[in-house]
DNA sequence: TCCGCCGATGATAACGTTTTCAAAATGGGA
DNA sequence: TCCCATTTTGAAAACGTTATCATCGGCGGA
């Protein structure tokens, strides 16, 4: 049973245990061409005395396919990264795939082309990108030709096919209902954005303007939520900010504390909305009104279109999902009756 | 440039245009034999023209040396796992591994054995199990004898290598710190467990029969913030419950909301105290008072206990951490002085 | 000048599997 | 009974790389 030490068995072992020839177990194991049932019973014997297991490495080699797609992402303890990665991972898993995971730590050259070639050192039958910020889009342009790509994010696709959430739909419909409520004009903090097209601030702008109202200042917060709290502190002493839309829930969260912490109550004084869904979002307190996004969906739609790549040729481009404005208590009308 | 279509090229296509053999190719590539620079030249020129990639593939199958190292765990959202992750793949991109991940869903028999075949029907240098909760425990007693296995957890190993959170010690300092505060007794709020021995169960426990109280029955929650949220709801009724230890931070989160819109009051009627360190907790208001364990560096040791296993023979067994009490806001002194 | 040594190079074997192709076995019809 | 079609089986080739081994060249020492 447990036989340590020297090599794994190979299908040779199996074959000559099981008195068999070494294609014969190959078809067994693999089903491509019937055995007669006395020989496929005496090598699934032999496979479970032995233990065997294919060589992943050896059938690669010679079939060509593969079964491994490659993630690339900058993070993968983020909500959104993370709940990507996870309906990445589950429909990949279903279809018989294996998940690589790469993180590309910045958007520095030399550190997206090392994780590019650490990611592709391994024989992969595609690649998805998780392009939320500069490192996933830095990725995305060093990646070869010839290797079928998609990219996950929150924007307009560039060449590769895209699987999107509209980002710019969630921010619209947000700071409209915002602006709905009475308030005179919703500031922004920003996440960081994967390049010029930052489908959140675009879509808080275009509300804005449609509304004929002015577009303040977009406040950069980056990642961090120490820094959206700093950012609330400092809000705190204005008497014209009345509503602010944040890139995502964990910046709302430490927005409302800084806030909070400054004598602001939200939402009487001070309005806030998050985005993403965060599944803390509902517990906080108050409790958040959020863009929810569905994240596990975006990483399935990603992995279908790579299918698609990998399958026959006529896949599709583009896969998009509007998200969806979850009212809860962190918003309500302004405080002097706009 | 953008040579689609056919095949990828190979060794031999490079050999050809540079006028070399294939193993002195080989030998540029790898490095592992000098090469006089003429040739070296030569063989880079071919490379980068043909776009050349070496196949993993065929390169895994002649060494048998795997630079894949699998990862097992039940889920990838959850703080503790997300991070644990992050850690497992950062230690491992640094010293030129990559990491593969599969989810086990449940720990019914038939799915923890088909992600456990999934996992190794690619060949992998070794095995991370994130050893959690019952799926993880589940697939650790399914991996095949003879694999490099290494088990991150809360608790004590059995067999295979641990890295580990003293989870104990944590859950001790926590259940001291309220008792110290004049609490009559602790409740605790339990996360799913990986078997019978439960580090935070049992801490919480041993913190409470050394200093002679009463031990209450512990409250079940399993991984959903949502249940936490009910039972807080149920214990503000209850006028006994003065301190509760929780088994994350998202279960004290859900519990603070249902205490809280039960009107009970953290930390003036009721205190929390959380588990893992939650980056949300000290935006939280009242800020979480909490048990803080480095998730990321347990992903760090777990991987240099598995890089101990496959070089050298000396490798070490385990890995210890002990956690950190950080106390914030929910928690203080019972209501009537105790 | 010759011998032996060392470094660079190339031919060939090996890794473990699937695929191709031919051979053997089986079955049915005349 | 014989022959052909069909199914099952095995031998050998192929995948792309690295490892092994022999060969070739140059160089230093006698």
């Amino acid at each position: 049973m447990a036989r340590s030490s020297t090599r794994a068995p190979s299908i040779a072992d199996v074959a000559k245990l099981a008195g068999v020839s070494v294609p014969t177990v190959s078809r067994v194991i693999t089903g491509s061409v019937p055995v007669s049932p006395e020989r496929t019973d005496r090598v699934l014997a032999a496979v479970r005395e032995l233990g065997y297991r294919p060589n992943g490495a050896a059938r690669a080699l010679v079939t060509g396919r593969q079964s491994v797609i490659a993630v690339l992402a900058s993070n993968t303890t983020r909500y959104g990264y993370a709940s990507t990665l996870q309906g990445i991972e589950e429909a990949a898993r279903l279809a018989g795939f294996i998940v690589m995971i790469t993180v590309i730590e910045t958007d520095e050259p030399a550190a997206v082309q090392a994780a590019v070639d650490l990611a592709l050192s391994h024989p992969v039958a595609g690649v998805v990108v998780l392009k939320f910020d500069p490192p996933g889009a830095a990725a995305l342009h060093r990646l070869p030709d010839g290797l079928p790509v998609v990219a996950a994010s929150g924007g307009r696709g560039d060449g590769v096919p895209h699987a999107v959430l509209d980002d710019t739909a969630g921010a619209m419909a947000a700071t409209d209902y915002l602006l709905g409520l009475g308030h005179r004009t919703v500031h922004y903090v920003a996440v960081p954005t994967s390049g010029r097209r930052a489908g959140r601030a675009t879509g808080w702008k275009r509300a804005l303007t449609r509304a004929a109202v002015e577009v303040p200042p977009v406040l950069d917060a980056g990642w961090e939520p120490e820094r959206a709290y700093e950012i609330g502190r400092e809000l705190a002493g204005r008497d014209d900010v009345t509503a602010v839309l944040c890139g995502n829930d964990e910046l709302a969260m430490g927005l409302m504390r800084g806030l909070h912490e400054a004598g602001r109550r939200v939402p009487a004084d001070v309005s806030v909305v998050g985005f993403d869904g965060h599944p803390m979002g509902r517990f906080w307190t108050p409790a958040l009104t959020t863009v929810e996004q569905d994240f596990a969906d975006l990483g399935r739609r990603s992995f279908a279109l790579l299918g698609g790549l990998l399958g026959a040729g006529h896949a599709a481009k583009t896969s998009s999902a509007a998200p969806r404005l979850v009212v809860r208590e962190s918003s309500g009308p302004p405080p002097a009756a706009g």
